[in-house]
Formats: C-alpha cells, sequence, structure tokens
DNA sequence: GCGGCAATTTAACATGGGTGAATGTCCGCG
DNA sequence: CGCGGACATTCACCCATGTTAAATTGCCGC
C-alpha cells in the first residue's frame, strides 16, 4: 500500500479527489496471464494494481523466461514505459488482476491538475529500481534456499511490514513453477526447497497463502535485510523528489514539447 | 556519451553553459577502489563520469558480493540516491575515476536554473533501471559463455554503438574478478569461458581493452539485443518524459517542502 | 461423484560451475 | 636488476542444481 501512503500524505484533499476520482473511472480487470504491456510494443499507459499481482517479464528467443519484479496492490506499474519508445519488457497478470489503467491521455490531466502527483510517483518508481537491484544480487550471490527465502520475507514485508515479533501469514499468488522464473531456478528445485523451508521454519505455501510462523528466523536463514524497501520513508522520499521539480518557471527557457 | 546527447539536444544554450560550467566547478578524482558512497550512508551527490569507470555494488554480512551495474564516462550516476533516507547500495571507482560531483546545493541551484534539465537527467535514470532489467535475465536465465558474451556486447555497444559491420575494440576496464562478480560467477570460471569465446569467435579480453572481431557472431552467442539500451532515443525519452513535469503553477496546491 | 486440468511431488541421473590451491605472467618500483 | 603485488591460468575434485519424466494431489465444473 505505497501509494496510499504517498497519495495520503502528499496530496491535497482536491488532488486526492481527482486522483481517487480518475482510478476510479479507469478500472479494468485482466484474466490470469493475459499481457498489460509486451515488449516491444508502444506502451500507453501505466496502472495501478488494485487488486492481483502483476509480473514483470522478459522472454529470450528460445523461451526461457525470467520474471524481474511483483507488482501488488496498492503498487505503480511501468510508469517509465511512458518514456520509452517501445518497451523493454512485458508485464503480465499472475492471476485473475484488477487495475486502474491510466493512459497517456489521462496522465497528462493529472500531471497537470495535481502539481503534487509527479514527484510520488517518481518515488515509487525509484523504489522499484532499489527492490530490481535487491533481486539482482539475490540471483547473483544467494543460493536457492536463501533467495527462495528472500522472496518470501520480501512478499510479506511489501504487504504485512516487518512483523514486531512472531510472523503471520499473507497472500502468496505464485505457483511454484512461476517461483522458479523469478529466482532463476527450477520448477522442481523450487520444490525442493519449499519442502526444506517447510521443515526448518515450518513456513507454508500453498494455496495462495503464505504463513511464516517465526519470520526472524526465515529472515536469518536469507540474511533479509528490509532497508532495500524504505519502509515508512514514502512520504518523506517524495518530498525529497521534489528537489526535480523545483525549475523556476518563467517561461523564457522552456523548450517545447515537440522541440525537434 | 548518452548524456552529452541528451544535454546538448534539450537544454537551451544558457542551460548548457550552466550545466558545463558546474560540471567544470565540481571535477574530482577517486583512486581504485575508493568508494563515491557507501550503502546504509545518507547520500549527498550524484555523479557525472567524465573518465574511468565506476560500479555500483552490493555486499552480504558474509562478504559476498555483487556488482549491480557499470558506469561509463559520459553516463549519470546515483540520481536516486537524492530520495532515499540511506543509500540501499554503495558505489566505488573501478580504477582511477574521475567525476563531476554534484551535491544536494549545487543539484537545487541547477534544477532551479534550468528546466530542462530535469527531464533529461530522468530519462537517464530510466535507462539505469532498464540495463538493470537486462542483468536480471541475464544472471537469471543466461549460461556462463552467453553471460559473459552478453556483457562484453553491452560494454561495447555503450560505449561505440552497434558496429555497422565487423566489429572493433574499445576500453575495457574490469578484471575477470570483477567480471565474476559483475555476472555472479566465479574468476576460476570467467577465465574458463574467456578462453573459450578467444577461440570461438577470436575476441580478446586483455589489458584494459576489448577486442571483437565479428561483433554479430559474438552477439549471436549471447543472444545480445539491443533494444533495452535504448540507443537514439535519449532526446526523444527525454522529451516524453517532461510530461511529468507539466504541472499548472497557480500555487494554491503546491505543498511547501517541509510538509510533515 | 466423475473427468480433467493445473499444480505439486518424487525419482534417477547428468552436468555446469564452484572450491581451493598451486603456478605462471606481467609490470612497476626501488 | 630483482622484488613484490596484481592478475591470469591450470588442475583435481565434487556438489548444487538442472533434466526428464512419471506419479500424485488438489480443484473446479458438470
Amino acid at each position: 500500500m505505497e501509494l496510499g501512503e504517498i497519495v495520503n500524505g502528499l496530496l491535497t484533499p482536491r488532488e486526492r479527489a481527482l486522483w481517487e476520482a480518475s482510478l476510479a473511472r479507469h478500472m479494468r480487470e485482466y484474466p490470469k496471464g493475459a499481457d498489460l504491456a509486451r515488449e516491444g510494443e508502444k506502451p500507453g499507459a501505466f496502472w495501478i494494481i488494485i487488486s492481483g499481482w502483476a509480473q514483470k517479464y522478459k522472454q529470450m528467443p528460445d523461451g526461457r523466461r525470467q520474471i524481474l519484479g511483483l507488482v501488488l496492490p496498492g503498487e505503480l506499474c511501468d510508469l517509465d514505459l511512458f518514456t520509452v519508445a517501445r518497451a523493454d519488457h512485458s508485464t503480465a497478470a499472475v492471476r485473475r488482476l484488477s487495475v486502474a489503467e491510466i493512459g497517456r491521455a489521462e496522465a497528462q490531466r493529472l500531471f497537470e491538475k495535481c502539481p503534487n502527483l509527479s514527484p510520488a510517483l517518481c518515488w515509487a518508481a525509484m523504489l522499484g529500481a532499489s527492490v530490481q537491484r535487491e533481486w539482482t544480487i539475490n540471483i547473483g550471490q544467494r543460493n536457492a534456499l536463501e533467495r527462495v527465502a528472500q522472496l518470501l520475507c520480501e512478499i510479506y514485508v511489501r504487504q504485512c511490514g516487518v512483523p514486531v515479533a512472531g510472523g503471520g501469514t499473507c497472500d502468496f499468488l505464485l505457483t511454484q513453477g512461476q517461483m522458479a522464473e523469478a529466482m532463476g531456478l527450477t520448477q522442481v528445485h523450487v520444490n525442493r526447497i519449499v519442502q526444506q523451508l517447510r521443515l526448518r521454519c515450518a513456513v507454508e505455501v500453498r494455496n495462495m497463502r503464505l504463513e511464516i510462523p517465526d519470520f526472524a528466523q526465515l529472515a536469518a536463514l536469507a540474511s533479509f535485510n528490509a532497508t532495500y524497501l524504505h519502509l515508512g520513508e514514502a512520504r518523506a522520499g517524495a518530498d525529497r523528489a521534489r528537489m526535480l521539480f523545483a525549475a523556476e518557471r518563467d517561461g523564457s527557457d522552456r523548450r517545447s514539447d515537440g522541440a525537434a
């Protein structure tokens, strides 16, 4: 719910009303596996996830597939697609997905009317990049057990925060096959690991739910360190991002949008 | 030289003069291995690489280390550090490095005076994220030979563009050990692969230079596809990023920077 | 309650890449 | 000229993970 936090904290009431009305007007559903955006095509929108999970992925010519990241309810998806001519990755629904789909025209309108929106979305994009970096070290350096444990920790914390003591349960919409695609492992090997986790930490991943009785123990297995999620910093971070938007507007220096 | 392209294309002459004067006034050198920014610390600047290479990296408590990305001359490094309270990764000089170091105060001044600067730097940040994604699939899905081949292709293209025919040579400042840290492999195994590449494609990596006689052949080995580098899109991309900066400035709706 | 598909689990086997350690080569510096 | 450090190379061994394929479970619609 990172975006909720930012929106409530940073937008003025009038902006918030505009924003929420806009989301409500652009709700859309995607069935399991459907692509929201496809690599190589011209991107035309960004999305706010309402319910369900989205996955960003890339595929190689021979079919190998890597899930690059997950987008959970309340999170922003693919704002960067607005700046490129052709998408460098695809985005799809992990399972049945409900989103607000903000196209170019609507985005333009929103950014014009809500001066506090851009820094908020910028922050969300930066956060996405930070998570992406953690995935890189995860896949590059951790072994299979640590990798899977880390994924479970991350998903839990992104939904529920770090538990003060003990643990808890949360949604977990990936199949073992999808976990494998995300962590650069094989489906079979993920299965071996999940079973190990059941034995060693009593962690259960089943029926689209994740159950972590002892979070600290799982985190230790993964060397999980939540700082890359920048928890609780959303408002302050978006505020700091404002620096980018501080330009003086005397107009004389602004190039027109169509400048060749 | 991506930034050169953007700066020349997007900034007005007056802005360009300000920008270049600012860079010139903030030159700084780092010896091999020195940290520009350290994970966990409060970041106070971003950098433009003038000569030498920088590496972004992360380290685990037990010493395992992953290079997350490289920053080449003419590129922007760590703009996102301005938005977070503590850096989620470190940045260091690969070898002797010369940069322009833009601190907060100077950054503020520049952004105020140069309305076309923010979208340009935003584009550069988005590009960095795209490269990060490619590294994820590279490490997650490709085998060692493909991985190293891909790295060599990327480094070449980022410096020289895709060669029309044949190949060429360029700087290559990594040791085999650093290549290993970047690709999630062992130094020993990187050595095996480098030798294979010598035999199979006559590629030479030696003495801080990279020599690719037949780029197409190497690219085929790596399934290299340059679209993620968004070559030649810099100006158009920065232009599209302007959408984020389109807010109407009647003032009434803008929250002050210190808003709690 | 049955059929059928998706997801999980199990098993036997193959191998890419890691480990640790020794050796070789180059180059700058005193 | 010779020493020392950084980097590259080689070797023997073996384990974590991939591969293939079959069996099992669970779930949903009818």
